[in-house]
DNA sequence: GATTTTACGTA
DNA sequence: CGTACGTAAAATCT
């Protein structure tokens, strides 16, 4: 059956979709079913109802198993076949006669059929001009159906819908009014720069070249509609033949970049190019559109690609980057300066300004620790890459012996074809989201120790050995700046790169990441030494960092049971919260003597026994439990990971929420909470909407969000208080998500003010319910970030 | 050549 | 239904 346009003639939103699905086709309706009931309720959510608009889609005719590659001639989807021509035709008619003010597009395939673009991601939520029918602006966003599938995408489509309705009261294609100049003599930047002289605020963005981060545009600006950009450097060419010319405007630009406001889109990246490169410091530069978005919005992408579709109504502009990089730089500028204006009010509304200036205080420190690095000691990594490529060496001729052929370990497919086909092994499968999903095979550590713990299969523990030892060269055969240091980049809102074939990266770019609050850390473009990631070296391989200069050490400090104490206080565990009062600030061997220990509590409610007769493996069971029950996992993790029956795991899970009725009780209270706003709150006052689909998943991250995010914030709250007051005497190192490292002196006494200064800067105490407490300290003390040992706050 | 999948290290 | 992150290599798609 045909699926033909419906709605009332003279409505100004058309809505085309791709084609009709089953439903569809048998009611001969556009969008009813799984995928309208969505529509319909994003429509209502964008103050239009369905009735008031057209519908329609792209073609009217369901294609054989939905699958619209039939309408095309490759599998590109670019090249229309005679059919799809046809649809396009009556499309187009029908868009001439009932003349819609605007179109929504939802989805590629619209996308493609109204303007020609094909990246929805990148187009959605930027009004163009159709191709299909030139002058009727089209608004694209997602199709329902790709969001019910990830409904990430819910929040954007809704703001997209939004801002096309608000368009479909203006009566054309809006101009563009704006006065950007992309450029302006030097004598005319040079004005401009006095002018930002006398504004309270601007807004500044640089585009660099790779290797090297060399500066080629700046950009600058004073509103919405107003900023320049001045070119540099013409590919590895410089505008300014005169280097005295040059240098006075780097002067002017670092003027202004010291003594008046600015704001920027992650410039925490710029900031560091302009120290790194041109020794520029920002000491203007207190606002930023990217912490502001991570701050509002945690869970949404934050290029200002994104921010800019949701927050202004400004022509696309991203892809002239690479053909007009300095008009795409001034635009850029404008844009920030616009979302700036937007989220500036979205953080006093939404209560984020504490959090958000707590942010704020960490960028220096970021910027810091990126320039700084760490330590290697050269020796010991060629020692340690000797012993990794041997010990990898040894196990792979093992095990060409034994199968008599080469292999690549390190594809799947070949392992599995080994384990699964020749050895005959049992399958083992990938865990699935849904019972519906095909198995897939799975050749995973936890396989290999499964299948080695029914088989004993000899051949298992060499695969095993070699990716090892394989996985550790990876961590230890990395490149050292000349000076023998190693660079991450730590981002406080998260900002990746995550297309490892992409050049030209730019790292205010990205989108698809989701924050959970705590720092990432990634390779660093400006200085890029050493693995990237600092939060993920293995211990083995930590052994090669050292702290620099001539008898040092490290100190460590970091939170204690820091999720555990934060939990048994927001969930009122007083038997829990007076076993951490009577640890707080006592030695390990005294806590370990009276048994005050938060396994050994667990173990004791567990077995019904006292504190002081729990055994070693009591003490693990309790243990595990909690943890699995902290994370809410199921029983299956707690019986493969001690080796039980499933029914004795849910015993023991039973029986722990049986002995800590408070637990159940909370995750009630969080799902209520969830339901009046979607946002938890937690103990240092940071807010995080949840975004994700209703159900056990959200909730799950849910339990998760108030004690992790409160460590996190804490540990870096100290470390802001530290870097003020002490960086100077023992300077930071590194950042470990709830533990913070630096570089101290190795005497005594040295060690020991360190330590307290630490501490000062540590704790701090949290205020729940009326009640007040304290997270504990603990100290470790090495040569090297491999080899610590704890040490009390008085030693 | 670009994108997706698989695997794995830390907290 | 453990989750969060970033990186590398293989597999797959165009």
């Amino acid at each position: 059956m045909l699926v033909t346009v419906k709605g009332p003639p003279g409505a100004k939103v058309m809505i085309v979709g791709e084609a009709p699905g089953e439903h569809e086709e048998r009611v001969g309706e556009p969008f009813v079913g799984r995928n309208g009931d969505l529509l319909s309720r994003m429509l209502v959510q964008s103050d239009i109802t369905r009735q008031s608009c057209l519908l329609t889609n792209v073609v009217r005719r369901r294609p054989p198993g939905g699958n619209i590659k039939y309408y095309f001639e490759n599998a590109a989807k670019t090249v229309p076949n005679e059919l799809m021509k046809q649809e396009l035709g009556i499309l187009a008619s029908d868009i001439r006669r009932l003349k819609p003010n605007m179109i929504i597009a939802l989805g590629r395939t619209a996308l493609w059929a109204l303007t020609g673009q094909t990246k929805i991601s990148e187009c959605r939520g930027y009004i163009y001009n159709s191709t299909l029918v030139p002058g009727i602006k089209v608004l694209p966003t997602y199709h329902p159906g790709a969001i019910n599938d990830s409904w990430e995408m819910l929040f954007p489509a809704i703001m997209d819908i939004r801002k096309a309705v608000a368009n479909s009261n203006t009566p054309n294609i809006l101009a563009d009014t704006r006065c950007l100049r992309a450029s302006p003599s030097k004598r005319e930047f040079i004005d401009y720069l006095d002018y930002c002289k006398t504004k309270p605020i601007v807004a500044v963005d640089i585009e660099t070249a790779s290797p090297g981060s060399h500066i080629d545009i700046f950009g600058i600006g004073v509103s919405a509609d107003d900023a320049m950009a001045f070119t540099f450097l013409r590919g590895r060419k410089p505008t300014q033949s005169d280097v005295r010319a040059e240098l006075d405007l780097w002067m002017r630009i670092a003027d202004v970049m010291n003594n008046v406001t600015s704001v920027m889109h992650n410039g925490m990246y710029d900031a560091t190019v302009l120290m790194h490169n041109n020794g520029i410091a920002c000491r203007g530069y207190t606002e930023d559109t990217m912490v502001m978005t991570h701050c509002c919005w945690p869970e949404t992408p934050r290029s200002l690609a994104f921010l800019s579709s949701v927050c202004l109504n400004v022509p696309a502009w991203k892809h002239l980057q690479m053909d007009m990089p300095a008009w795409y730089n001034a635009n850029d500028v404008a844009n920030t300066f616009g979302c700036y204006e937007v989220m500036r009010d979205e953080v006093i509304e939404g209560g984020h300004s504490n959090t958000y200036r707590e942010e704020m205080e960490q960028v220096e420190i970021t910027d810091y620790l990126q320039l700084r690095g760490i330590k290697v000691d050269k020796e010991r990594q060629q020692l340690l890459i000797k012993e990794s490529k041997e010990k990898a060496e040894i196990a792979y001729a093992e095990l060409v012996k034994a199968i008599g052929k080469p292999i690549n370990l390190n594809s799947p497919k070949q392992v599995a074809q080994l384990l699964y086909g020749e050895l005959g092994l049992p399958p083992q499968y990938q865990r699935r989201k849904s019972t519906k999903d095909k198995r897939t095979v799975t050749t995973d550590k936890k396989a290999l120790a499964r299948l080695l713990l029914a088989t004993k299969n000899p051949i298992l523990q060499l695969i095993m050995d070699f990716k090892k030892a394989d996985k550790l060269i990876q961590f230890v055969d990395i490149q050292l700046s000349e000076t023998g240091r190693v660079h991450t980049s730590y981002n406080i809102t998260g900002a990746t790169m995550s297309r490892q074939n992409t050049k030209a990266v730019v790292v205010d770019d990205d989108d698809n990441y989701q924050s959970f609050g705590r720092w990432s850390s990634s390779k660093s473009i400006i200085l890029p030494y050493g693995s990237g990631n600092l939060q993920n070296i293995p211990g083995e391989a930590r052994k090669m960092y050292i702290p620099d200069g001539d008898n040092t050490v490290f100190v460590q400090a970091d939170y204690k049971q820091a999720e555990a104490v934060a939990v048994s206080y927001i969930i009122n565990d007083n038997n829990l919260k007076r076993m951490f009062q009577q640890s707080y600030g006592k030695s390990n061997d005294y806590c370990t003597e009276l048994g005050l220990d938060v396994h050994k509590m667990t173990a004791c409610l567990l077995f019904g026994i006292p504190v002081t007769e729990v055994t070693k493996a009591q003490r693990k069971v309790g243990k595990l439990v909690r943890h699995a029950n902290s994370y809410s996992a199921g029983p299956k993790v707690i019986a493969d990971q001690l080796g039980i029956k499933l029914a004795e795991a849910k015993r023991f899970q039973e029986n722990y929420h049986n002995r800590i009725p408070q637990l159940k009780l909370w995750y009630k209270e969080v799902q209520r909470e969830l339901g009046e706003g979607r946002t938890l709150t937690n103990l240092l006052g940071r807010k995080h909407k949840f975004l994700k689909r209703w159900g056990d998943e959200l909730f799950r991250s849910a339990y998760s969000f108030v004690p992790q995010s409160t460590v996190g914030d804490m540990l870096n709250k100290a470390l802001v208080r530290y870097y003020k007051e002490f960086n100077h005497i023992a300077p930071i190192a590194l950042q470990l998500h709830d533990a913070m490292y630096v570089v101290c002196k190795n005497t005594p006494e040295d060690i020991r003010e360190t330590k307290y200064n630490m501490y000062t800067c540590m704790a701090i105490p949290i205020t729940y319910k009326g009640e007040t407490f304290c997270i504990d300290v603990d100290f470790k003390v090495g040569p090297t970030w491999g080899e610590m040992e704890e040490q009390e706050l008085g030693d």
